[in-house]
DNA sequence: TAAATCACG
DNA sequence: ACGTACGTGATTTAT
């Protein structure tokens, strides 16, 4: 039995898109249309089993249907920016699983339907989100219906029509009447859907109505006659033209569903993970990856994805029911393990199989302890020879440490690896790494597969020694500092919390007295409420947002009010209580110390991160909350030495550049912000005041951020016409400057992406986003990436090298922090003058630049007192 | 869970 | 005519 089913597609894909969240894929092309679209499909394909599929679309041709004029067709509504792409992405999948595209230049897809679903006389469904199509019912058509979301469906038949007083003529008569202005219909002038209904219940059609106008009274039926024409006009418009001249045999939309390697790729590239299987059957198929986008992705710049298997392989899950059983499996000879702790334990040793604890045994209970279940891996984790895989090998390391296991040997990180080539990915488990890759069962055991996948990508390029060389040794590096941590002093901790409490007491009265009132001074929204509505104080013309007034600290700043001062001074006070005292307080260990957490796999940049307690935002830059440092101590006996970067962004845009007046600077060890201001004002180095330094020292940090007037204008207080003399001023005055930022840019723009010095790169999809601004950003980031990039690469180096140094030389001293261009020793005093110079030494020669690169150590007996 | 605010390089 | 500095994390309130 033949069964047809027409998709009125451009209707659809709409439904889909406003119905769902704006999904995206990695690569920041949205695609919720796209899904809905087929989630829709895959439903009707279950339940119909047609024999033959037909997407329509609309082509609108330049000129207007019916011959109407040009009016109607201007109100129509243009498609949203993030849906007009998604059209040829669905044009691609429905090619790629062998649905044919109908299409006629001219015509909507509402008449092409209406022509086939005519002309082959077999069930057919016309599937579409519009009720228009309703007047095609007879008795071989039938509507499904689309109504709110992707999955509210409703079926119409000629009886269901019937039961809504419908019939096929009926839907055009009542779009005569009622208009659709969507669709560029306009019906009758103060006809509604309740008075449509009504006539065409009294009447049965238009020319009923019209029939016996005379029984219709008052301003209705002036209406109805002034507006005679324009229901006739509405009358053909809404009549579905069903004699469209297409080329179309039935044959040619016959549904052999062919779920290839194609279309595995496309929905991959999409990143419909779950749905995929459900087209397939569930049957996992892998493929290469697209490492030549397709068609439709021209425009994208190339961009690293995850690759696939190329066989397919059959995954066993073993479970394992006890700790004997556990051991029984690691003693038989492992050469290879991988151990994934993210649900509970598994794991595998490269033979394809995947082992899983079984949960009802008490040992493995949710809640239970799981240390002597790791203890089994023991001997197999401390023994050099077998080979460690690891997703976030540092996590790893420390739980392992905590059960007395110290990993030893090489180890490999998967996280690591996704992370280089593409930092825009951001894997929190394994499992998601793994359904990235297409391994939607035996994660566990698909773990040497997706490494070697890994792998493959990054070799021969410079990414490969990037991991091997920087990223995988500095994992052990980092563990250490955590492990190490860095010790708090409970008395200064204390001290400063018994201040704040009493200082934020005192102002908290205060400002209730001021005030006149008792209100939450935490709560912007009712601060602003006091600030703006009671007291009358002119909010700044930044209302940001839409939900009230932004009582920021830079809009309070320019209040003039008694109360206005308190309140900036209690929030200053308040942040540094809650965030760096209460904060840190609970993260204190029984150590006396506070281990960070870096993230070394977070920031698109190659940052590192600092999280439980964050120790990169430590208060410096005001006398307040610089403060707080004194509670950072070395340990018993030691002192603190720090060593920082003077300059390195900077220095960086020098070497790039290759500026010559920048360079030239750099080498003869000038004052840069000085000679900036020098060469705007034309004073002479001497001459520039520290107000004139200021503000140029604002406009490099404004070129390493990518300038744009309006930003340099915000930051230094002034006209953004000043602004924008000032960096017209300054690419004036280092011409090489504004030459690499463009060439930077534009390299970004023709290969998707920008390198750093050792070779990481960051992709940029943003650069081809159809909104200006998130095109804007991607420029400035593009800009502001080989040097934050690069500066991070260099510091990673000196890690390695300052951690090899102090081994080498038998130091006691300790690396415990890292701050982007600075890091923190505890070192005995005794060490302190020899580790300076090691710090010194190592940071300044890491790399070989254009430009001198120079680090600044420092030592003191707490963090305030390092100088 | 998101938005607002503010701490750092 | 419009919104903008680059990269982060923690706390708090509001939804």
């Amino acid at each position: 039995m033949k069964k047809l089913i027409l998709l009125d597609s451009n209707s659809l894909l709409n439904r889909a898109f406003y119905a769902l969240p704006p999904l995206e894929n990695k690569k920041g092309v949205v695609t919720n249309a796209v899904y809905g679209y087929l989630t829709m499909l895959l439903r009707l394909t279950e339940d119909e089993k047609p024999t033959h599929i037909a997407a329509v679309f609309d082509v609108h041709a330049p000129t207007f249907r019916h011959g109407m004029f040009e009016g109607y067709k201007a109100t129509r509504k243009p498609m949203p920016e993030e849906l007009r792409p998604q059209l040829p992405l669905l044009h691609d999948v429905l090619s790629s699983m062998g649905i044919k595209i109908v299409e006629k230049e001219g015509y909507e897809a509402d008449d092409v339907i209406g022509t086939l679903a005519k002309r082959f006389k077999i069930p057919t469904v016309i599937v579409s989100g519009d009720r228009d199509v309703l007047q095609l019912v007879d008795d071989n058509i039938s509507v499904y219906h689309t109504r709110r979301g992707v999955t509210d469906v409703k079926i119409y038949t000629a009886e269901t029509l019937a039961e809504e007083d419908l019939t096929p003529e009926k839907i055009i008569e009542y779009k005569a009447l009622r208009g659709d202005a969507s669709d560029n219909i306009p019906g009758c002038p103060g006809v509604g859907e309740k008075t449509a209904m009504t006539l065409l219940h009294d009447y049965g059609s238009v020319a009923g109505v019209y029939e016996h106008i005379s029984e219709i009274k008052g301003k209705l039926a002036d209406k109805l006659i002034q507006s005679k024409e324009l229901v006739e006009l509405s009358a053909k418009l809404a009549t579905i033209d069903t004699d469209v001249p297409i080329d179309c045999e039935l044959d040619e939309l016959k549904f052999e569903p062919h779920y290839g390697k194609e279309f595995v790729d496309i929905m991959n590239e999409l990143e419909f993970f779950k749905l995929l299987p459900r087209f397939t059957g569930g049957t996992q198929i892998k493929s290469v990856t697209a490492k030549k986008q397709k068609e439709n992705f021209g425009s994208v710049p190339e961009q690293e994805t995850l690759p696939f298997d190329d066989d397919s392989k059959k995954y066993e899950t073993v479970s394992l029911g006890s700790l004997d059983a556990i051991k029984g499996v690691l003693n038989g000879g492992i050469k290879k393990i991988f151990i994934d702790l993210s649900d509970g334990i598994s794991f595998s040793t490269g033979d394809l199989k995947e082992y899983r604890p079984v949960i009802s045994e008490s040992l493995f209970q949710e809640g239970t302890d799981y240390s002597e279940a790791l203890n089994a891996f023991a001997d197999i984790l401390t023994d050099e020879k077998v080979e460690k895989l690891f997703f976030d090998a540092k996590e790893k390391f420390d739980i392992f440490d905590k059960q007395g296991i110290a990993v030893k040997g090489n180890f490999d990180d998967l996280l690591l690896r996704s992370y280089l080539i593409n930092s825009n990915y951001s894997y929190k488990k394994y499992s998601e790494l793994a359904s990235a890759t297409g391994h939607t069962e035996g994660v566990a055991a698909a773990a040497f597969e997706i490494d070697s996948a890994l792998k493959q990508q990054m070799r021969g390029k410079k990414l490969d020694s990037l991991y091997s060389e920087v990223e995988l040794p500095l994992e052990r590096v980092l563990f250490d500092m955590e492990k190490t941590g860095f010790r708090i002093d409970a008395d200064v901790l204390n001290e400063l919390a018994g201040r704040y409490n009493e200082e934020l007491k005192t102002l908290t009265e205060e400002i209730y007295a001021d005030a006149g009132e008792r209100f939450n001074i935490n709560s912007p929204q009712q601060l602003g409420a006091l600030l703006f509505d009671k007291l009358g104080l002119q909010p700044g013309k930044k209302t940001k947002g839409k939900t009230g007034y932004s009582v920021a600290a830079e809009i309070l700043e320019e209040l003039d009010h008694p109360v206005v001062t308190k309140i900036l001074r209690y929030r200053r006070i308040k942040k540094l209580h809650s965030t760096y005292i209460e904060g840190i307080r609970p993260l204190i260990s029984k150590d006396g110390r506070v281990h960070t957490v870096f993230k070394q796999c977070l920031t698109t940049t190659g940052r590192l991160s600092s999280t439980e307690p964050n120790l990169q935002n430590i208060p410096i830059r005001t006398a307040e909350g610089r403060e707080i440092r004194r509670m950072f101590v070395p340990g018993e006996g030691n002192s603190l030495v720090s060593a920082d970067y003077s300059q390195i962004e900077l220095r960086l845009l020098a070497h790039f550049s290759k500026d010559p007046v920048l360079t030239e600077a750099y080498r003869n060890g000038e004052d840069i912000h000085a000679l900036t201001a020098s060469k705007f004002t034309g004073v002479p180095l001497e001459a520039v005041t520290k107000e004139m330094r200021r503000s140029a020292k604002a406009v490099n940090f404004g070129i390493i951020y990518g300038i744009s007037a309006f930003g340099l204008a915000k930051n230094i207080g002034c006209h953004p016409k000043e602004a924008q003399r000032f960096v017209d001023k300054y690419f004036e005055t280092y011409p090489n400057v504004a030459s690499y930022m463009d060439a930077n840019v534009r390299f970004a723009k023709e290969h998707g992406y920008i390198e750093t010095l050792l070779g990481r790169v960051r992709y940029f999809p943003e650069l081809r986003s159809p909104n200006r601004n998130i095109r804007a950003f991607g420029e400035r980031a593009a800009m502001n990436m080989p040097l934050q990039g690069s500066a991070a690469d260099i510091m990673k180096l000196a890690m390695l090298k300052v951690y090899e140094a102090l081994k080498k030389g038998g130091y006691k001293a300790k690396m415990i922090l890292q701050v982007h261009d600075e890091l923190v020793l505890d070192c005995p005093n005794e060490e302190v003058d020899e580790v300076k110079k090691l710090l010194k030494e190592c940071m300044e020669n890491v790399v070989e630049l254009n430009v001198p690169l120079i680090a600044d150590a420092k030592s003191g007996s707490d963090w305030y007192s390092v100088e």
